[in-house]
RNA sequence: GCCCAGGUAGCUCAGUUGGUAGAGCAGCGGACUGAAAAUCCGCGUGUCGGUGGUUCAAUUCCGCCCCUGGGCA
């Protein structure tokens, strides 16, 4: 097949409520570009308020993929995401427009800049007999892959199930299939631009705080009450705001107290984005532009 | 005005039979490969309300003053 469109790919990372989504849209309208969305929260359609997803006027203005295509219903995954964000930058190169990945969860920006390791599925059984496992995980973990344990702190249940179930399902340890063989990074060969939104903390947590009043406004609570019986430890149940939200409707804390405790998990999120990236090398350092 | 209870970390409070103090939350730092808005680890100096007194030593005991609740008038 031609290719004539070179493989370009602009990336938009920052912490919630540092702007993204605005300079995405500027940069679709005025780049030819295709808004692809790298945001764990923002994929389930039943989280349109708290996840601060675009607008259906915003996605009238440029085309957005990948915002509320899955419901709350299924787990999502990095592995699936990559899949879907692949697919996606391809048709658009395929198509001759500039994919543009927007978003503030950064393994999602690792994995498709770095590839996953290639472990194969774990069967459904195998997941469920760890996740519903009761007894000292640390302790089978110590017995089953060691040099696992000594690497993983024993309160670290959900890292301490991973490293079983990939130990179980497969024969090998965890780490040996993060040593060996990766999935090509997807992005080697594209020419990559990135924005990194370099927001002070201070003027975020103002943000976040005035934006959670504001999801309040639009009918957050609503959209905690029409959400579907699901169990606790699905993701879409941990969004910020929703266990928040939830134990208010369920009479155990006041509105305020929801409220407040809500803008709290909000503001221990930016500080861990902040850490994320902070972490992540030159290359994001690099790419900070200052957007106030 | 009188009586009672308080005034200790940003907040809520514990504690010191006199040797200058510690929890939770907040905040801060960190980790991060199929749940990542997840999950986990680490970090506690603050005129102990003010001021005088007793004492080798006072946040602790005593006096006075200030502030906040509650009660009586």
């Amino acid at each position: 097949m031609r290719n004539s469109s070179p493989k370009n790919v602009l990336l938009i990372a920052g912490a919630t409520a540092s702007g993204k989504s605005a300079l995405a849209l500027a940069m679709a309208r005025a780049r030819n570009g295709v808004i692809i969305n790298a945001d764990s929260m923002q994929v389930y359609r039943e989280l349109r308020i708290l996840s601060a997803r675009p607008t259906a006027e915003d996605e009238g203005l440029a085309q957005h993929r990948l915002y509320g295509h899955m419901t709350g219903a299924m787990p999502y995954s990095v592995a699936q995401w990559l899949q879907d964000a692949a697919h996606e930058i391809e048709s658009c190169w395929v198509s001759g427009k500039l994919p543009i990945i927007c978003g503030g969860t950064g393994l999602y920006f690792k994995a498709l800049e770095e590839g996953l390791s290639a472990v194969p599925p774990i069967r459904a059984e195998i997941r469920e007999k760890w996740r519903g496992f009761s007894g000292d995980l640390h302790a089978v973990l110590r017995h089953i892959d060691p040099a696992a344990a000594e690497r993983l702190k024993p309160g670290d249940r959900q890292r301490i199930i991973r490293a079983l179930e990939v130990m179980q399902s497969t024969g090998c340890p965890l780490a040996d299939w993060q040593r060996g063989q990766k999935d090509a990074a997807f992005l080697a060969g594209a020419s990559v631009e990135r924005h990194f939104m370099d927001v002070a903390r201070d003027e975020l947590y103002r943000r976040a705080e005035r934006r959670f009043d504001r999801m309040m406004e639009q009918g957050a609570l609503a959209e905690v009450r029409a959400l579907p019986q699901l169990e606790a430890r699905m993701p879409v149940m941990k969004a910020i705001g929703v266990p928040e939200l939830m134990a208010h409707l369920r009479g155990e804390t006041s509105l305020a107290d929801a409220i407040a405790t809500a803008k709290t998990a909000t503001r221990h999120y930016i500080k861990r984005q902040l850490t994320w990236w902070r972490g992540q090398g030159a290359v994001w350092r690099a790419a900070a532009t200052s957007h106030h």
